[in-house]
DNA sequence: CCCAATATGGGACCAAATGCCGATTTACCT
DNA sequence: AGGTAAATCGGCATTTGGTCCCATATTGGG
């Protein structure tokens, strides 16, 4: 809320290139990083706030699919925007496929550029609020012991207590004790909400586990 | 499940292209229908089962990438792969924008051509399964009366049968009659069912309906 | 060795939901 | 005019779920 200006990183071996840019989009009311080497880049700690990469494809230290691997496998709540002068058709498909927001081509046109950051840290700032809500799901999931994980997954598949009780073998007063305490822990007020909250987070686990 | 040939689309205004695809696709196993215009294979009825369109970028009566938005307009469960000789890095961006599943350029390795389409086809089968899955879930709450999908809303958000009665101006007994009426309609027979179908359809609406 | 957390269960009680019987009114279609 | 579906409501018995109280056994850590 206190820091509102779109976070972009330049990641290019042209230090021209990065001058000229990094004006260009100051101007523009972005906040610039930027890096030569895409390994210092790497090293950089993970940003807390959606942002974009303008990224050069080809460098000498490093490859830019390799960067954008990098990125996609730490997590970073980062968009990618592909600039290079030597593209082809291949790398653009992989690229795209690797799921970055766009690919520009120098010379760039100013407008482009800008209208392509814009978009990108645009659905940036939608999927880092989904991500936090995830994080957020989670939470409220971690504080579960075994049992009650168990019982709790019986519940939102719809069994009724005794058949849990049956299924697990115990008294369905226990049950209901288990029950209670995910009602606590999780902080739903609702068996509804708490059947909510439970796929939801189900969903996202296999959105992001899958491939 | 009787038909399981993988179906495939040739679009190109070249026809030599056709025979020479056509041969090779019937070979690797696929079945295949060929069209010299974008124009007659847009005028063909839907496909019922997955597929994958093998599509020319410039063809003189219509664009390629025009026929993709048609395509993804339509709501065809049918992948993309555009196969193009004079493709551009714009051109590839939007295509792949657009959800294009790859896009080769001539001439084109076979190998290459036969394992983007096992890959297109593969995904598509399986958003194929998906969507059929929504139809089903969508049907389920068809037969649903105004009135008994509005005490449903509530229901699935958490709230009790007297907070419902009192948010309608109604009586208690008659939103337990509602009740009754969407458990057996769905054909679910506990809540946690209906909250998972419920909010699984929202998602598949979000998903579809948004831009 | 004691404490905290976990898992287990009993009793009493209340609130919520379901099921099965019934009913009336309205509106729309044939 | 007759029939059908929808929406409304009542009673009553039953089941299910939730909330207090309480207790015991086990385990792992300080």
């Amino acid at each position: 809320m206190t820091d509102a200006a779109p976070l972009v990183f330049l990641v290019d071996d042209e230090e021209a290139i990065l001058k000229g840019l990094g004006r260009l989009l100051r101007a523009e009311g972005f906040e610039i990083e930027a890096y030569s080497s895409p390994l210092e880049f790497l090293q950089r700690s993970p940003p807390d706030r959606p942002c974009c990469v303008v990224l050069d494809l080809s460098m000498p230290q490093m490859d830019g699919l390799a960067v954008h691997e990098a990125i996609v496998g730490r997590d970073w709540p980062c968009g990618v925007i592909f600039l290079t002068g030597t593209g082809d058709i291949p790398s653009t498909v992989k690229a795209m496929k690797l799921g970055a927001f766009d690919f520009l081509t120098k010379p760039v046109d100013a407008e482009d550029l800008v209208r392509a950051l814009r978009d990108a840290l645009e659905r940036q700032a939608q999927s880092f609020e989904l991500h936090e809500h995830y994080d957020d799901l989670k939470s409220r999931f971690e504080p579960l012991t075994p049992r009650e994980s168990e019982v709790m997954e019986l519940v939102v598949n719809g069994r009724l207590n005794k058949q849990i009780a049956s299924e697990l073998d115990i008294s369905e007063k226990t049950v209901k004790a288990h029950r209670a305490k995910v009602m606590q822990k999780t902080g739903v007020r609702s068996l509804a909400s708490l059947v909510q909250m439970y796929f939801e987070m189900q969903q996202a686990n296999g959105a992001n586990g899958e491939k």
